[in-house]
DNA sequence: AGTCACGTCGTTTTT
DNA sequence: CGACGTGACT
């Protein structure tokens, strides 16, 4: 019995294939990761192939840090020299090595998107071309798109002559390359395309990595990238013993997994690869072994809806389970407070672990309905994505610290820091110091270190250069064994008196930060105990900068996570709920309004088909009629993904009508009773022109008072979905409630309410309180009520209906 | 120089 | 709604 035995046919033929190039076509679920750890297995043991010149590259951390543990228990001994690492990472480790020939210092510092930003500004300013008018992401974008395509400013330029809008960004373009190597940075698109810059033209380099990484795996192939590709077309070249070359390549994807387009993947890259490589081995895996066959059956049912794939279908051995459920709530409260209550029964009543249930959602915007709840009903939880740790102030500002000293050449680390804490240097003296660095063309931190010869500084002249010897003081501690990065930062913080200031200051945040800046500490010594290299500054920087928040997942600890379908990608759940399924947040109204629609639909569909993969037992679909969005209320209908999904696979539930009332808040108001939606058997059961779709009829009547005066009017009625703002539509008359088929917002009565601020009124749970506000929300008022002993609620008063009590 | 109030605007998704 | 930038004011 060996452990090849285990696997079906088709991962078996390509986990035995080792030579020559190999596409892995494979399904969701379909043990990927399984055949990629055996055959490096087998290529070891069965093939005497050296670890050490096996390389596997994955997008995360985490799946890398996975595959390393699946290799380690499975492979015996040498697994440990095998490379197995992210594209990024292992581009960084090539650039700290060879970059000088390129022209750079090998500290350099990397850019993440803030710092990205901040350079595009300093340039858009540099250059006097209006963010008003061209906004600085559009220039970002241009820009990323360009090196994602491994396009240089001087190609750029090229194919821009005569283009007005092409030249302006080009102009960008360059001088923001030309930034970036004065600071000694790199952008992350940078990290591949220099790595890429650096084998075309130093075959010393090349040659040297062509041979040692003799056998290449690319996991998520769907998401590389041209240059990438590009990357990997060229290490995967080494002769044989025959001296014949060999493309040694083993490429790991699913077409219908492509969700990263928007980040410049390239789906052609697994559409032709055949093309690229016509002696390539290409293997499907089509059985699933995580879902079962309702859920799959749903998600194939849905991206079956796409043209743009490769024919295939998933299929499972797995039991038929529970049916898919879809429910649509009134608000996007009740859809939070039902799935978290639902989350908590199953926890409650079948001793399910938190760990087993997944809240996924299109947007990071939506966990925060999600979050409230799950605080309130004490459910722990962990929110991946939104708030990055790195991306914190405190935080960010202490790294710029480690980067000033790490490398000088970095101004854009250096002018974050110069006056935090506050020093008294000032936008004058920064501009001063600026343009002398830019005459004698030297950087903005040696600048400083000549502050002495900068005219017009005055007073601000001493303070500087007491900040260059407090920097330099501690560069010159850092070249010492026994001073370790710990001693370094801890030096920071009370050198600079930063945890000082934040002690001082009482407010709640101060504390919040410093257990941040206590957390960032713990990162240090954990680095520097754990480096497998000796520990630098550089690598600890460097390993900041690689971070996903996905890579802090841990599968065994018991909470629920919520995260975006993004994020969700290659995790299973045994019990998943799919939330804000509503035309216009999933699929985005990007999307739908997007100049190629059709295309954009299907990344999103592509997306939709990741989240439902992603359940083993259960997936529960969710759809709120109204949500609160950016300080607007929008309608939405149900997403017409949901429609793409055969109705026998599909358990529609009415949204429990717990009584007539809220039980806190206006979110739990009463739920309407959805069951007449669901009557119709047919598909098409959301149609706008069924008639018992209340919510799109509602939309269209909302439309056609509202249209004239709302915001963004262009295309509307092709918009699925209506979103306007109070102010905005406050044109209708509130008599529209009395035309609505619902009687959710029949009591909205915009400007009759029967009470005031002041006076007592009287709940149907709460029983009697005193009004102690009354403020326009959405389309009718919100009413705060000091219910005394109950508590001080606040409510729609067209959900909460309240009686006033005369006294 | 630093603070505060007001106005604007909105990345869907992230290595 | 809330984050962020701008500009006036202290």
């Amino acid at each position: 019995m060996s452990i090849y035995d285990s696997l079906n046919p088709e991962q078996r033929r390509a986990v035995e294939h080792d030579r020559g190039p190999m596409l892995i076509l494979a399904g969701a679920g379909s043990g990927k990761t399984r055949v990629l750890t055996h055959r490096i297995a087998y290529l070891i043991e069965e093939r005497n192939v050296n670890p050490y010149q096996i390389m596997a590259l994955t997008f995360t951390n985490k799946a890398a840090k996975e595959m390393r543990e699946r290799v380690d228990k499975i492979v015996g001994y040498g697994a440990e020299n095998i490379w197995v690492s992210t594209f990024h990472s292992t581009c960084v480790r090539i650039l700290r090595r060879f970059i000088e020939t390129l022209g750079y210092d090998r500290n350099f510092t990397i850019y993440d998107t803030d710092d990205q930003k901040t350079l595009i500004r300093e340039v858009l300013k540099f250059l006097q071309i209006d963010t008003k008018q061209t906004k600085e992401r559009v220039f970002l974008s241009a820009i990323s798109s360009a090196k994602d395509e491994g396009i240089s400013p001087e190609e750029f330029e090229l194919s821009a002559l005569g283009d007005y809008n092409k030249m302006k960004i080009s102009n960008v373009y360059k001088e923001y390359q030309r930034r970036l190597k004065t600071n000694n940075a790199l952008d992350f698109d940078d990290l591949i395309m220099k790595t890429v810059e650096l084998f075309q033209s130093n075959t010393e380099a090349l040659n040297y990595y062509r041979n040692r990484f003799r056998y290449i795996m690319v996991d998520e192939y769907q998401d590389t990238n041209t240059i990438q590709f590009k990357l990997i077309r060229l290490l995967a070249h080494s002769l044989n013993e025959y001296n014949e070359v060999e493309h040694n390549l083993c490429v790991v994807g699913d077409d219908d997994q492509s969700i990263y387009k928007f980040r410049g993947a390239n789906i052609r890259n697994i559409l032709d690869f055949e093309k690229e490589f016509p002696d390539a081995v290409v293997i499907k895996l089509e059985q699933n072994y995580r879902s079962t066959k309702n859920i799959l059956n749903a998600a194939n049912e849905v991206i079956h809806n796409n043209l743009g794939r490769k024919d295939k279908s998933l299929w499972t051995d797995n039991e038929d389970g529970e049916q898919v459920s879809f429910c649509q709530y009134d608000t996007d409260f009740a859809e939070a407070t039902q799935v978290v209550d639902s989350i908590k029964t199953l926890n409650d009543q079948d001793g399910i672990s938190f760990n087993n249930f997944a809240i996924l959602y299109r947007t990071n915007a939506q966990s925060r309905v999600f979050e409230e709840k799950m605080i309130q009903r004490s459910v722990p939880y962990k929110i991946i994505g939104s708030i990055n740790f790195y991306q914190r102030k405190e935080i960010k500002d202490l790294l710029a610290y480690l980067k000033t000293i790490d490398n000088g050449l970095d101004g854009i680390a250096v002018k974050r820091i110069i006056n935090v804490p506050k020093r008294g240097i000032g936008l004058t003296t920064l501009d001063r110091v600026e343009e002398f660095s830019v005459k004698n063309n030297m950087s903005f931190y040696d600048a400083l270190r000549h502050a002495e010869n900068i005219p017009g500084l005055g007073r601000s002249t001493s303070k500087i250069t007491s900040f260059v010897s407090f920097i330099e003081t501690i560069k010159s501690k850092l070249s010492s064994d026994t001073f370790t990065l710990k001693d370094l930062m801890e030096e920071i913080l009370e050198g600079t008196g930063y945890l000082k200031e934040l002690e001082e200051a009482d407010d709640e945040s101060a504390e919040d930060r410093i257990g941040n800046i206590n957390e960032l500490i713990n990162k240090i010594v954990t680095y520097e105990v754990e480096a497998t290299e000796p520990p630098t500054l550089s690598g600890f920087l460097e390993e900041v900068a690689l971070v996903a928040d996905i890579d802090s997942l841990e599968e065994d600890s018991n909470h629920v996570v919520l995260m975006t379908l993004h994020s969700a990608k290659g995790l299973e759940f045994p019990y998943v709920y799919l939330c804000g399924m509503e035309d216009g947040i999933f699929p985005s109204y990007m999307s739908i309004n997007a100049e190629n629609p059709e295309l954009e639909i299907e990344e999103e569909r592509r997306l939709c088909y990741v989240g439902i993969t992603r359940a083993m037992k259960q997936i529960h679909l969710s759809a709120a009629r109204q949500r609160m969005m950016r300080g607007e209320t929008q309608f939405n209908r149900p997403s017409r993904f949901i429609n793409e999904i055969p109705r026998y696979l599909l358990t529609i539930q009415s949204a429990q009508n717990k009584g007539y009332l809220a039980k806190d808040s206006y979110g739990e108001s009463p739920i309407r009773n959805a069951s007449p939606n669901f009557s119709t058997q047919s598909r098409g059961m959301f149609d706008s022109d069924n008639p018992f779709d209340k919510s799109s009829s509602y939309n269209d009547t909302m439309f056609d008072k509202a249209t004239p005066s709302m915001r963004g009017t262009t295309g509307i009625n092709s918009m699925p979905s209506f979103s306007g703002q109070a102010k905005t539509a406050r044109g209708f008359q509130p008599s529209v409630g009395g035309t609505l088929p619902t009687k959710n917002f029949g009591n909205s009565n915009l400007g009759t309410l029967a009470y005031g601020v002041g006076d007592t009124v009287k709940h149907i749970k709460f029983g009697q309180g005193v009004v102690t506000n009354l403020t326009k929300g959405g389309r009718d008022y919100e009413v705060t009520v000091d219910f005394g002993e109950q508590g001080i609620k606040k409510m729609l008063s067209s959900f909460a209906k309240l009686e006033k009590i005369e006294d």
